[in-house]
DNA sequence: CCACCGATTGCT
DNA sequence: GCAATCGGTGGT
């Protein structure tokens, strides 16, 4: 698979399909994922964006260049992913929450996740421990592997559900999450 | 220096 | 419904 420049700024990669892949350029080969739901985190107009306090040391890249890897470390043991989507100075990504499995899915499966496929990427967390995330993968470009994106095959406005985000407690009532409702891998 | 807490997950 | 688990953040 061909890992290709992203498409800039501010889409959701949702509507504009895309795949995420990590090539470990090692035996354990190529893992990647088609990218079926995402949500979209701004800067100081969006009081649950990690950025809406202003720039500080966890949230730098989001005010770096798109197409830029900012993984955040929450909850003492989940790293989660976003792909920076705004022009430098302005803060803006677009969380990564869940995928369909496309290659290296028994990799995912030794890093302890031992539910059906489709399940192994349903969720931000997921990803993180399923692609083997950490904190040394913040500020990576896309463009620059290991980490990549590639275009996926479209997908129709009427597959696209727009919801709420899940799992913050201020600016809720914000149309931000992107998901497609055929796929059986979305979070829940 | 210290107390609080989270863009989550999985088990009861 | 709730515990696990810990670095970043902000206030003292």
């Amino acid at each position: 698979m061909a890992l290709t420049t992203p498409r800039l700024p501010r889409q959701f990669f949702v509507r504009d399909p895309v795949v995420l892949a990590r090539d470990l350029l090692g035996p354990e080969g190529l893992l990647a994922g088609r990218i079926v739901e995402t949500e979209a985190y701004t800067g100081e107009a969006d009081p649950a964006s990690h950025a809406f306090r202003g720039r500080t040391t966890r949230n730098a890249v989001m005010f770096g260049p798109a197409g830029h890897a900012y993984v955040y470390f929450t909850y003492g043991m989940h790293h989660c992913l976003n792909v920076t989507a705004e022009a430098p100075g302005t803060a803006g990504a677009v969380l990564l929450r869940a995928l369909e499995p496309l290659a290296g899915v028994e990799v995912m499966r030794a890093r302890g996740d031992h539910g059906p496929e489709n399940r192994l990427l349903s969720g931000p967390g997921k990803i993180g421990r399923a692609f083997g995330l950490s904190l040394d993968d913040n500020g990576r470009d896309f463009t620059r592997g290991p980490l990549g994106l590639a275009a996926g095959a479209p997908v129709a406005n009427r597959e696209v559900a727009i919801s709420r985000r899940i799992g913050i407690s201020r600016a809720v009532e914000l149309p931000y999450r992107f998901a497609v409702v055929s796929s059986r891998s979305v979070s829940r």
